[in-house]
Parts: C-alpha cells; sequence; structure tokens
DNA sequence: TTTTTTTGTTCGTTATATAGTACCATCAAT
DNA sequence: ATTGATGGTACTATATAACGAACAAAAAAA
C-alpha cells in the first residue's frame, strides 16, 4: 500500500535512474528510511527530508506533497523547480547558462 | 532563534488573527508543538502537520519551506526574463542546463 | 484595584521518524 | 559454479517530533 508521496518519489527515482542509494547519498538519509517512504502506507517525512528529496529529485516539495496521484511531473514543475535553483546562482554563473541560451535561440 | 519557518507561520498567524490555540485546534496539533515551531531554531514538522498547517493559514507548503532569502527585486525580474526564455528551450537543452547547475552545486 | 479569561511558555512523557545493520535477489565476471 | 557487485527488503535501536498538562503573562471584566 503506497501512498501517493511514495509512488512519485520512486517513479521520479527511477526515471532519473537513481538506485535507493544513489537518492540516500544526495539526501543524506538511509535507503532503508527511503525504501519505507515509497512503499510503506505511512509515509510522513519531515520538512527536512523533504526539501533535501526534492532538490535531489529536481521537483518542488509541493509536487511531493501534493495528493493527487500523478507521478508523472508535468513540465512546468519541473521548470520551477529549475527555476528556484538558478536564482541561487551568482550572477557569473547566471552570464553563463544565458550565453547557452543565446547560443542556442541562433541555432534555429 | 525563530527559524524562517516559524517566523513565517508566527507572521501568518498573527495577520489571521488567531492565537495558538486556534491555529493547534484547526490543524489538529498541541500549541505547545506549535509554540515550539515559531520560537525554537530547529523547526522540522512532519509532511502531515505542514499540510495541515499551510492550510489552516492559507498558504502553500512551498511558501512555508521556502529557506531562500528574499532576492531584490531587480534581480528578480531578470530572473524571470531569463525563466520565460529557458521554458521554451526543449528539454534535452533544459537537461544540459540542469547539469551545469548540479555540477556548480557540488562545488561548495 | 481584584478577579477572570485568554494567550503564551515550559517540561516530562510518548509516539514515531530515521539510522543502522543484516538479509535476499539478481546478474556479471571470473 | 562461484565470487563479487549491486539493488531492494526487513528488522531493531535510537533520536526526536509531538503531546498533554501545568505554569506564567497579559488582557479584559468586574
Amino acid at each position: 500500500m503506497p501512498s501517493p508521496l511514495g509512488d512519485k518519489i520512486r517513479a521520479r527515482r527511477i526515471q532519473l535512474e537513481m538506485s535507493l542509494e544513489d537518492l540516500a547519498i544526495a539526501t543524506g538519509s538511509s535507503k532503508g528510511y527511503l525504501w519505507e517512504l515509497e512503499n510503506r502506507d505511512k509515509a510522513n517525512p519531515s520538512a527536512d527530508k523533504l526539501i533535501k528529496i526534492a532538490a535531489a529529485l529536481g521537483v518542488t516539495t509541493e509536487f511531493i506533497l501534493d495528493e493527487s496521484p500523478e507521478v508523472e511531473p508535468e513540465a512546468s514543475v519541473l521548470d520551477e523547480a529549475f527555476f528556484r535553483r538558478y536564482k541561487k546562482l551568482d550572477s557569473k554563473r547566471k552570464d553563463k547558462v544565458q550565453k547557452f541560451l543565446d547560443m542556442w535561440e541562433d541555432e534555429d
């Protein structure tokens, strides 16, 4: 009896071709616990774990917490997650990223 | 030493003119615990509590969890402009950009 | 003022989130 | 076939989220 929260974590993890151990390392958790989150019906992680898992999976915490069982994060959700990371970059790195966009937009 | 999470909860609660007990009732928690969330420096509520508190306060969980300091408006405008361009990229190029973020975030 | 009610604070206890270890299964390489 | 990785499952121990009840401040009523 997996929870929608667990289904989303597993689906996204597999989509990124990560093992439980990969995710455990990326999020500073034990893989045993991550397995429980994905497969046990009472999944109730702490804010701290939630934030780290969402970051490692490149999705928003909102997406993971949402009760509706859509396992495929719609593109907009992924974009928002990216944007939150982007905003934290220093300006030099932001410029680097923008250079890529300039280049790509010139291609077509 | 209140956490940003605690500050947001308290600010919003007072804005709605709710007492700790009001919020405790609305969210099915003890007011003692809610006080800890607002005033203790290590605030780490569970997903369950998070969802209920956000609902009672009429905000998103994302808002409560977001720890990033508010950015100055001038920069945010530029970021939004970038984001509009980013969203138009195909997924392969989006992945490429994200790889850079992965790398940079690992550096520090 | 004095009393009563409301709101906030503290703390010992309990429930449970999470780590840690060890156990199975699969598969690749020897 | 056997060994050694690798990924998943299960179980026990421990740290801590969360409660409940009592105490303190403040506010409001009297």
